[in-house]
DNA sequence: GCATTTCCGTTGCTTTGACAACAAACGGAG
DNA sequence: CTCCGTTTGTTGTCAAAGCAACGGAAATGC
């Protein structure tokens, strides 16, 4: 477990804690970890809600299915990522989401209502770390406010561009790869497998952008970094 | 001020506090009300990031338009509710959206990161301030999550037939009142008004619901309560 | 190195819904 | 009551995108 320590400081959760103040959290935590094979599921939509996961190598896919088989991702998370934490603040008692292993991931299971939890003792660190848990919760909040505004709006061309453009923005460069397959891309934008295909070739006949499978050079004047 | 104590205490951001405890917040909080009448913008888009808002009574629309001029209503805000607390806590200088009143409504500005802020004193207030704002983004959460999953996968009969009855079941009844004007309600909705009006024209046609005006009676099966 | 499976692009068909323009109904002010 | 601005419903057109089926390319497994 110490060898993820270093990843626990930087990441937002514990960061202004001390290799020591963590230890003793995780123990308040009732922290457990457990190892995910690539596309088995972390959890399953209507599972009790009992702990927060904190990703700690791999990633996730937080996700949806409805009864036809059509599949939302919400969102993908990556090392440091916390997922979960919202369902138990709020105090529901079963999921509202799965959550797949995108690859061979490691999650650190936390039980994160004991950081809101009135302070019995160690009062210091929790203070440290429910500051750091409502700055999380903020920032997922920021990033599905975006989100909601990306998909309730555009149609499936300005979709594809704004993600892209993020996506460039995030990575310093027109020049990128993406973690998502065709398909997985289709079902976090909403939008269908083939009819983004076809926007692709589209934008690539365009002279906007260059793909080969996952990785993308974007050469359009406006979708430069 | 102190009319409005009952509705703080009652509200979520107060709960567990007396009324001595809500007056030494506030005034911790740099607490200031404002009235702001029918239509008129609480905050602009790009506005700095200074406080976050409590509505106090009337009602706010949390809304973003694009430079096309098509507006997107994320939420709509009755008394109790926080916004912009978000914002705030995640450390953004300027706004990412508009805030209108939909009502003549009374707002209390406050600035939360206060209750962030490591205590100085009056622990005891501000550790129940915290969780009650960390509780309150979560549940925050939840609702983006949702309207997301509504937003992002369903044509404009399923996300106008999952709305309706969401609003049923808050209602606790198959009859109720909506607060959206149709224009509203599509801007709501992300969708087209006048394709709106034929989605419901042609639900009042099969018999799923009668409605004029803001008030609609649901009567087919599956939108029961 | 071969076979199988998954992934991706393409095409044609069909439905949906955005958009615009208009008409009817409503509500408030005078 | 009448006038007028606003809201809501209706219709028609057209582009966008969902859907299904297919073929080739790439990746994986044996």
């Amino acid at each position: 477990m110490e060898k993820y320590f270093p990843l626990l400081q930087a990441g937002p959760l514990f960061t202004g804690l001390t290799a020591d103040d963590i230890k003793a959290l995780l123990g308040c935590l009732a922290a457990v970890k457990r190892r995910f094979k690539k596309n088995s599921f972390v959890w399953t939509d209507g599972d009790p809600a009992t702990a927060a996961g904190l990703v700690l190598s791999g990633a996730v896919h937080v996700l949806k299915d409805d009864f036809w088989g059509r599949r939302l991702i919400l969102s993908r998370l990556e090392p440091g990522a916390l997922f979960g934490e919202s369902f138990l603040c709020a105090g529901l008692s079963r999921l509202p989401v799965s959550v797949q292993a995108a690859l061979e991931t490691d999650i650190l299971f936390l039980d994160c209502r004991l950081i809101l939890a009135p302070c019995r003792s160690v009062c210091a660190r929790h203070a440290a770390a429910i500051r750091n848990l409502a700055r999380m919760m903020a920032e997922k909040n920021l990033f599905l406010t975006r989100k909601l505004e990306q998909v309730s709006r555009s149609s499936l061309r300005e979709k594809l561009m704004s993600y892209l453009s993020e996506q460039a923005r995030l990575a310093g460069s027109g020049s990128f790869d993406l973690p998502f397959s065709r398909q997985e891309l289709a079902d976090y934008l909403g939008v269908d497998r083939s009819a983004l295909s076809a926007a692709l070739s589209k934008m690539r006949a365009e002279g906007l952008l260059r793909c080969r499978r996952g990785h993308f050079e974007l050469t359009g004047p406006g979708l430069r970094v």
